[in-house]
DNA sequence: ATGAAAGCGCTAACAT
DNA sequence: ATGTTAGCGCTTTCAT
């Protein structure tokens, strides 16, 4: 391995002199400069990250827990922040908690000892018994950004979607279009993302009057098998409602399946909203009509601020928490209740 | 920060004994040992990596390079490799280079500098005046596993799918449901899973007597848009296929709305095989039949070779390239073609 | 079984 | 503008 008193000998200077050619830190004359960038490229030479960080406490390494990379959603946040992060020479270390507070915990350390400068946290669902882990995040000696979902800490630099507004405009939709009797189904985990979809949901029926329907709201696991048996469930229910709004994409390709199963047809039969929108979905049958985050947005805008937060610490950040707007995509799973009739038609 | 020295101290012994104890190296007396985990817990003492990655020349860190997160045969390899990689404490930087040879090429001398014990490469498509770039992989002093896509290199370690088989398996299927004009969209790129597929493709029909037509061999870049015009092209010719075999799941979703467009139902006027399974497609219609790669195994088993290497070297391995296997699912995108009524039927 | 001490490759304060 | 040198926190050899 070739290292920098080498390059320092062949070019004829000091171990400084190259030190500061690397480093762009100036005072070098020209000529020196030359000299030194020639003997670099000779000799093939690569500064060594661990002699560099040891000494100046950065990585240039960040971490991001993401609670599950399969869900198409995360993938495109990873994208955003490392788009914006490779700007400033910043290399991503990715770890999947599979919604593990545990696992999660076990990264953090490991993070922590490898010294990453800063870390993009999308929590997994807190574990009860687990509350002083919350004291712990709070006070390490590391930045953190948390992204999409939100712990339960005050004033903490945070990027996340508006899921209140996304359960309302999905909600909404619905009822414009003459439903009365909307389902919703969200996942169990205590995560505000999901809590906030349903806020959405109770704040639009409250708003145009409807009265909540308990036997309507059903929470369970986000897999595709446990979106199955939620929809039978609510499929098989004497009053069987005439629309779900799904707050997770795998429940959703289960809520789909389970419509099969039943035998009925989407929009003509049950109208369904889902949550997340990815590629496939607007070719595929039937369509979903979907709450769309922007998710590139997300990563983008929490490594922006976690960036900043490197450089210039948090304490002068004028808001900490940004929040952004999702988008109805209004395709074709949802169509037109005509009371009258007592069916449904399409838009 | 608190260090080794601390910790030393407040047990009462030197560091060396810290050291023993911390990375398990005998020699240790139970009571001391004990003192020593004390004083650890109670100042919450955690390694500081770079300090000792500086020393003994590891990281514990690999670094990962995949062309496109976004796409989502990619996670899944990824979480076949991190389970496998976590039970050494290895962590994984993932890089993305968007398909683009010189973004690889930065990523791996951003890799070689942070000294990351070794790296799980799936190749970017070359670039054609940068073949010294090969030799250049060839001699680097970090161990690299080759993942799904093989460069140009003799006896290298690499985990692939059995791309020709893949490709044969789709062709002869449509091949027994009646059809002979099969066209195949496939990728552009130099990639050898790509060529592979072509290439199983070719041999099917080679195999069964079925000439070659050119005109229903398509390429283009991996994209939905790319896709909608291949498809286009396809269908608008005199003598349309019956049947296409796509070997990306972009450009399949780009020649389902390709069909969309064209008001032609699959299967019923046109039969499609796709590559690569997700969840989606087994619900949504049509229900795509697909040559299914096992991307979670591939992942574990280059992780696997990996760790393999990192711990005995390269030499002594028995046999450097492994070959997985795929699997057709058929579902419901083809149907029997019956050439004496010139029309397609379900199967 | 335990300790003292020499580096690992680099940066930066200080000297010139 | 350039050089000398003292660490950064750890592992490990060599004594004891």
């Amino acid at each position: 391995m070739v290292k920098i008193t080498d390059v320092a000998k062949k070019a004829g200077v000091s171990v400084a002199t190259v030190s500061r050619v690397i480093n762009r830190r100036g005072n070098v004359r020209k000529s020196t400069e030359q000299k030194v960038l020639e003997a670099i490229k000779e000799l093939n030479y690569i500064p060594n990250f661990s002699a560099r960080s040891l000494k100046t406490e950065k990585t240039l390494t960040i971490g991001m827990i993401v609670p599950d990379i399969t869900n198409p959603f995360f993938p495109i946040v990873f994208r955003g922040a490392e788009s914006v992060v490779k700007q400033e020479d910043y290399t991503i270390i990715l770890c999947n908690t599979f919604e593990d507070e545990y696992e999660e915990m076990r990264y953090l350390s490991i993070l922590e000892a490898k010294k990453v400068d800063g870390i993009l946290l999308i929590k997994a669902p807190g574990r009860s018994g687990n509350e002083q882990y919350m004291e712990k995040l709070n006070t390490l000696p590391i930045p953190i950004v948390y992204l999409d979902r939100l712990p339960k800490l005050q004033d903490i630099p945070a990027v996340v979607a508006d899921n209140i507004g996304g359960g309302y405009a999905a909600t909404t939709h619905l009822l414009k279009l003459g439903h009365r009797k909307i389902a919703i189904i969200t996942v169990q985990y205590p995560l505000t993302v999901h809590l906030e979809r349903l806020q959405g949901y109770v704040n639009s029926l409250r708003d145009h009057n409807i009265s909540i329907n308990k036997s309507y709201i059903k929470k369970g696991i986000p897999t595709i098998e446990e979106g199955i048996s939620l929809g039978h469930s609510l499929l098989s229910m004497k009053d069987r409602p005439t629309a779900i709004f799904v707050t997770n994409h795998k429940m959703t390709i289960g809520i789909m399946r389970a419509l099969e199963i039943a035998a009925l047809e989407c929009p003509k039969d049950i109208s369904v909203v889902g949550y997340d929108d990815f590629d496939w979905e607007s070719v595929f049958h039937p369509r979903l009509t979907v709450v769309a985050q922007p998710a590139y947005q997300m990563g983008e805008t929490a490594a922006w601020l976690l960036i900043k937060i490197l450089r210039d610490g948090v304490d002068d950040l004028p808001n900490k928490k940004v929040i952004l707007s999702p988008e109805l995509k209004i395709r074709e799973s949802c169509g037109i209740y005509c009371q009258s009739k007592s069916k449904l038609k399409m838009p």
